[in-house]
DNA sequence: TTGTAAGCGTTATCAT
DNA sequence: ATGATAACGCTTACAA
């Protein structure tokens, strides 16, 4: 491995000098920075990336903390988005990143996750989808150990920043269109997500200035945003409702099946916008939001952070829609 | 940060002794160990990862390359299932994992990407669905500087290990199996992946044998595993062909959305055996794969290989089988 | 069995 | 503007 010394040796300089060069520091004549940068690029030095790190005062490295506890199988999709748009932004900024799973931190206690993360080096957490079981890290996010940026989750403070569309609004429109498109809607069955966490009950609360608004009776079920509870949930409580409004494209997924399978129409709405509602070659109302974008967009929250920004929520746009196979294959 | 000098300090010992009971050495009092692991304990201590990694003389370090250029949008599944098999291995052996896309090697040559992972400390690497246009991965295989695994190629040496099914049979089955289920076959489509690639051509290979014991004119189209493509391959041909013979799920059910547009029926064999495609409700022949558990089986090879054996090919079980929505939403 | 000290590849603080 | 040198946190001869 060609290491700092070589290139020094190379050049003729001393190493702490490569290393100026390598940073750009403005103390260095044009002489010297062209001699290290021939030498760098004869032996093609890459600098030792750990020994950076070790070395560093302030060196940035954020852990990606995806959830795929969900039972639903199609999470897959949202977590590849969020992964594949926090790389792109990492390769941007020249940030290193380490990849997580939730269920990881599952068996940990507070004091055992943060030692873990630090023990890696990590300094930075975007945190997709918290799920309120994770007492661990609503306890990081509180103690502000680390810079955080949430997806889809509403806590800010110093050193927190979240990043997510207005559930609230976005449930509201979905549903509204949805159930205006029709009749008779004098009876809602709503599946919502997880009880008691935060998007769940903004997306509740939209529901109900629905529900007053438009005067119907409101049946809330909670799904888990798993498909098979969702279809359970059909099951039991469709026929007596007129239109099913779900907190996921999963669970909406789940709803159109049972009903088929009953042999009943109801109109369905969903949240999310995921591709696979392309194949299903079902038409139905639902949320669309980029997750790629949405993670990029996380990306750059944290970057303000670490420029010494306070944390801040962002909104992002979404966009009430059909998701169609064509729109899906085509890219 | 709690670091070792201040286990070392609390335990009352060198710190040198303290990395001998963290490393289990065997020459350590059953006394010191004692007192170490309770300041250990004590002090929620975990080894700083980087400093570990700088120190070591032989220190693993696996990078997973994932291959998601294909311009379709499902292999999103594969490739998460791919990662979190991986990921599972890699905390059993504890041994760390930095994640790559494939893509992210393109601009660059071959003593590039070696500079840029051993810079990072990589001397591993899983590659998964090696693609042809790929030199310097193929290189890198060639020159063995790293220990590799191949999932679905089926290049070895002695240092790299391929873990794959037997796409020869599997082709070969799930095609006969979807012929014979009907009755008058003279003409097949056979939508092959991406030309010469190796797993293409076995397959290929396969569907020559089928056509030479079932006497059809075999017509083979590439469709590059994107659905996009064999959706226009199928308008193309579908209607003088018989039946379909397809090298992925995506690109049947690419040909059976066009076949039901065409208004014909055709019948289609798929290859992956993807959830997707338990959503579409077309019941279609597939070979069915465990990706998890191929992962996780490349991660064992990949132990293997640092445990001194020499690169072998290890085959996988796979299932010809129709994939049912039920099975896919249930778990 | 334990401790000392060199080394891993950098950065950062001093002198020069 | 450049070069020694200490530090980062750990492992690993080697000495005791």
């Amino acid at each position: 491995m060609v290491s700092i010394n070589d290139v020094a040796k190379k050049a003729g300089v001393a190493k702490s000098t490569v290393s100026k060069v390598l940073n750009n520091y403005s103390l260095v004549s044009e002489e010297t920075r062209l001699k290290v940068e021939k030498a760098v690029e004869e032996l093609g030095y890459v600098p030792n990336s750990v020994a950076v790190s070790l070395s560093k005062k302030v060196f940035n490295r954020v852990g990606l903390i995806v959830d795929i506890r969900h039972n639903s199988q199609f999470v897959d999709e949202i977590s590849m988005q969020y992964l594949t748009g926090a790389f792109e932004k990492a390769k941007e900024y020249q940030i290193e990143v380490v990849t997580f799973f939730s269920s990881q931190f599952d068996e940990m206690n507070y004091k055992q996750v943060t030692a873990y993360l630090k023990s890696q080096r990590i300094n930075c957490l975007i945190i997709y989808n918290l799920s309120i079981e994770n007492k661990n890290l609503y306890k990081i996010i509180e103690k502000q150990e680390f810079n955080c940026v949430l997806v889809d989750s509403p806590i800010t403070n110093d050193r927190t920043s979240s990043v997510s569309l207005d559930h609230f609004s976005a449930q509201y429109e979905v549903a509204k269109k949805t159930l205006e498109e029709n009749i008779y809607i004098d009876r809602v069955l709503y599946i919502a997500g997880g009880a008691g966490g935060y998007i769940t009950n903004r997306r509740l609360d939209a529901m109900r200035k629905l529900q007053e608004e438009l005067d119907f009776e409101l049946i809330v079920e909670y799904g888990d945003f798993n498909e098979y509870k969702a279809r359970e949930i059909t099951f039991k409580n469709g026929e007596k409702s007129n239109a099913i409004v779900c907190a996921s494209d999963l669970m909406a997924i789940g709803a159109v099946f049972a009903l088929i399978e009953m042999d009943i129409y109801r109109p369905v709405c969903g949240f999310d916008g995921i591709r696979l509602m392309g194949y299903t070659k079902i038409a139905m109302n639902t949320v669309k939001q980029n997750f790629n974008l949405k993670s990029k967009q996380a990306f750059d929250e944290l970057k303000k952070l670490l420029d010494g920004e306070k944390g801040q929520h962002t909104e992002i746009p979404y966009e009430v829609c059909k998701i169609d196979y064509m729109d899906v294959i085509q890219k």
